[in-house]
DNA sequence: AAATCGGGGGT
DNA sequence: ACCCCAGATTT
């Protein structure tokens, strides 16, 4: 048996139930993939049903408002996918009658749709001949046939859709594709892949050469930022200080409190941030820690230290994004993780 | 070509 | 601690 029609078999067999696998409509599909861009599917999961349930068509997610969408993505990391659905969403609408394209050529014009997506939902939805080439398959590839080209350099790439390209002529290309990602996920694993009960074993390039572990290639870690974020709860009766995240830095248009962020760990007893605080609430300000945290992002590492503040006069000038909303309303914007398990835990 | 955009899980 | 996840967009 070939390549192909091993990893088909084995998918026909080992392939999980997954709750967008059993439709051809390219808005479901659609909607499944962008919320599984670099996001395992056991998060996905609930996410998509969530958002099916409250937008059952491509015409219900249009209607919908930034902020409702953006509440139904808190927590799922990423958040421009959410703003660039909506867009898309509206975009079908007006450009296409409310019908979702299904070619790859109109999918990938879409705001928020690359090569892969457009191979996912184009494949899917009408079994048109495109490669997917996400994460999976890289690793599949690489291992199999030894491809040593960093799967994040231009050569690579082009080298990896190339072969991807080849490999699904003459297959069904729906369950070709997405036979490889489940053949990548559950079987030929990041770390410690199942290769003792692996059926292409025997011609794969990586087990030859003991070089599982080392393939695929992928060049450039990450550095890691630090930041220190200082935010203040402001509660008046039934109102509460909140501010929203604006372009050019993590988090944008989703909503938090006030913030100082600093070059270190903050301290009351730090003169100098103390005076800060003072010129942002006033001389009489009484400041209390509530909370301190560490907060992982994949090229930042924030520690979020939480003041409680009272007697404070908010210089609006000095800070004119800074609102006084219900508590209640405050409740339904959309926050970043942090936020919300901060408002969660002590915000009644 | 490199940097940026989240949050969670595996090892 | 480090890597990866059904990647895309901006710089």
């Amino acid at each position: 048996m070939s390549f192909q029609s091993e990893i088909v078999t084995w998918y026909l067999k080992n392939k999980r139930e997954l709750p967008w696998r059993d439709t051809t409509d390219p808005y479901i599909i659609w909607l499944s993939e962008i919320i599984l861009q670099q996001t395992r599917v056991e998060q996905g999961k609930p996410y998509f049903l969530k958002f099916l349930a409250h937008y059952p068509n491509v015409r219900d997610f249009a209607n919908a408002a930034e902020e409702q969408v953006l509440k139904l993505w808190q927590g799922l990391g990423y958040y421009s996918r959410g703003r660039n659905m909506l867009f898309t969403a509206r975009y079908v609408v007006e450009h296409y009658g409310g019908v979702f394209p299904t070619s790859y050529d109109e999918l990938v014009k879409l705001k928020g749709v690359g090569n892969y997506t457009a191979a996912a939902i184009s494949s899917f939805s009408s079994n048109e001949r495109k490669a997917v080439v996400d994460g999976n398959v890289y690793r599949v590839l690489s291992r199999y046939f030894g491809v040593e080209e960093p799967i994040n350099s231009n050569a690579g790439q082009k080298m990896f859709a190339d072969l991807a390209t080849e490999l699904i002529a003459n297959q069904e290309p729906s369950v070709y594709n997405q036979a490889m990602m489940e053949f990548g996920a559950l079987q030929c694993k990041p770390k410690s892949p199942r290769c003792d009960e692996c059926p292409i074993q025997i011609g794969c390039y990586a087990f030859k050469h003991k070089k599982v572990g080392l393939l695929p290639i992928k060049l450039k870690k990450v550095k890691v930022r630090k930041r220190w974020f200082n935010y203040f709860v402001g509660i008046t009766n039934d109102e509460i200080l909140a501010k929203q995240r604006t372009p050019g830095d993590v988090w944008q248009h989703l909503y938090d409190f006030p913030l100082i962020e600093t070059q270190g760990e903050a301290s009351l007893s730090d003169v100098d941030f103390l005076a800060k605080t003072q010129e942002l609430f006033g001389k009489q300000l009484e400041l209390k820690v509530l909370e301190s945290k560490k907060h992982i992002l994949t090229h930042q590492i924030i520690y979020v230290q939480f003041f409680a503040i009272d007697n404070y006069i908010v210089n609006f000038n000095l800070r004119t994004e800074i609102k006084s909303v219900k508590i209640n309303d405050f409740k339904q914007l959309p926050h970043p993780k942090i936020i919300g398990d901060f408002v969660e835990k002590h915000i009644d």
